[in-house]
DNA sequence: GATGAATGAGGGTTCATTCAT
DNA sequence: TATGAATGAACCCTCATTCAT
């Protein structure tokens, strides 16, 4: 028994990484994984009480992460008055921040949770990220209407669309990427269009 | 009660349709279906030879249309010869129509078939979609570009990104909403953010 | 209702007579026997109570008028005393000529009752032919045997084996002709063989 | 009480093995097999990957030693010129003793492989000996012939139905007998009657 | 007399999970 | 601690049979 028990649990959840990045929570097999791990299904069950228990401590430190990051900007956003357009745009460079950070340090994870997590606990995380930055949006949206704090819907639905095509093309970006530099290239790149288009968005409505 | 037929078989095709709309084809249960449709799963059967095909009797109209248009689309692009911006922009427009006519006529189709399709004969329709799009990206790019013709790969992952992520982005606005006037005009904002974005993008690099 | 109630009969007779020569009776569906017969399989059910019932009734006849030859060549034999070779082999050309006779009237019916009746109430006749032509050969051994009537467990054997194999051949030239003349001169040309087979057989034993 | 894994493979075997010989390979059932060897279905497939992979590991064995023998055979035959009956039946008897061996070895597998396999990969097995038995006959045929080498349809489809019913009866031999020394006599004294049978034939036809 | 929709029991198979060892 | 055999519920699917119409 020299193998000490937290070192059997690394193993499992390096292999169960590899397996929910590859099939997703739902199609992942407990059977493969503790193939991977070198070991027999049941002795997962010593470490971890079941799959969702398994995902959720695999994903627990950069969920709270992701979760701990949303919460101080939505605080900040709360907090500030009079914003302007690039004070928005420097939320929404948080945002980017915060995920192209927490990639560099646990891509797979982040990847896991914002794309593969369907069926488990997670399921709704990419909606919450999708929910902030529609408040950001919102707001971005509200600045600018001819009658500022008053959207019509369409400016709602326009605003709510906005928010969640960058997060879901941010997500597709990690999801299709291995190479953190390339992701943050393509990431910039991705708000540098957003922006600019924007801005001329709303320029070319003003005039 | 002897029920005709075709009332039979539309009511599995509705309780097909939301099943499938809400698990996806490969996590979609017979037996769910059939007790929705108030019916043993064995008489399913009877309408359809398998899931497969009942997945594929509610999609196969709209796919062929879709494959019908990107059909056109395609040998257009390839037909024409020192396109310019504004052509690339209405193949993109072409591609946006066609999405949402076919959105207008069979919502929750075109919503399956795009995004809840994985493990069926389906499952790369979004990816042809993207690879079209690609297309027409790699052209736009390779028409800017300081050395026409010689993309970087950098240019190359970018002009991909933007594929995939207006690709992504049109899948989502079909997903959540259901008005086809609101889908219409949320999908041209997308679109012209994302080229006046590109335009301006193109014209600061040059200048 | 132009059609009479024996004519729809016939028609399922028809084709329930195909598909159990062409499945044997376990494989053959119901569901392919109406649709061949130009109805639903609930309409058979009010013609036949069953598949086996169906079954049955399509073999009856063939199966009475073989179980009747066979009464009357056992009574025969039991009634013989002191036979020699050659009426045993009259006995078997009884047989064979009840069998040839048979098929030349029910080629397929006859062909069913002995190879394809497995899981059927009928599985059994081809091993009540086969305890007929074995109460003949034991006959045939007993008369040559060096203690007549006394037979050996080998000599026992040998005579089962016989019989077996015979009826077994028999069944199998029904199995794969379909020509009556064909058929006849193959079963006489078996018959040949084994006779003057196992005259030499004897022959030789007993110098 | 944990049970040693290869005691539990045996016990599989051993019901399934019951099971294919009694129902054969199509209306076998798992389930069956799973409670004959006191376990639930799900069990078993941690020790075979399917139904089929199952029946195979139990007939590989022997269908591997039968196939290489006929191989064999096959080889003499083709490589020999001129062959005289006594050479033909010299194969023959090759052929009977490759049975028999395998018989001794595996009495119920050998049965399985050659009479209750249908629908399985192996379903042809039978069919293959007959068409190499056909082979011989087809040569001593020929032989025989007024016209050397050239067979009138009529003595084709005799010699078809001697191959046919040699094997059907050999397998019948090993289908209904147990011991291994009674096999071999039977089987002995089949051939010798055809052998026999056909050698009078022969002469009287050509006096 | 005929329909054909519907059932229900069974088919092979998969897999997260449990538990005696 | 670890095993891995075993379970049980679920999967998709088939088919003889029934019965309201």
């Amino acid at each position: 028994m020299q193998i000490l028990k937290d070192e059997v649990k690394r193993s499992i959840c390096t292999a169960a990484l590899a397996e929910f990045k590859q099939h997703g929570f739902l199609k992942a097999s407990m059977r493969q994984i503790a193939e991977a791990a070198g070991m027999t299904p049941g002795n997962i069950y010593r470490y971890f009480k079941s799959k969702e228990d398994l995902f959720g401590e695999l994903l627990q430190p950069v969920y709270e992460e992701l979760t701990m990051a949303m919460g101080t900007i939505k605080q900040e956003i709360d907090g500030s008055l009079c914003v302007e357009v690039k004070d928005h745009l420097s939320f929404l460079r948080q945002i980017d921040a915060t995920l192209i950070r927490l990639f560099r340090e646990s891509s797979t994870e982040l990847n896991i949770l914002l794309n593969l997590s369907e069926g488990s606990e997670y399921r709704a995380v990419k909606g919450d990220l999708v929910t902030l930055v529609n408040q950001i949006m919102l707001d971005v949206y509200g600045t600018m209407s001819e009658v500022p704090g008053m959207l019509s819907p369409r400016e709602q639905a326009s605003a709510r669309m906005v928010a969640s095509t960058i997060m879901e093309s941010i997500c597709l970006i990690l999801r299709e990427n291995e190479d953190g530099d390339m992701i943050k290239m393509l990431v910039d790149e991705l708000l540098f269009m957003y922006s600019v288009g924007i801005g001329e968005k709303m320029r070319l409505r003003h005039t």
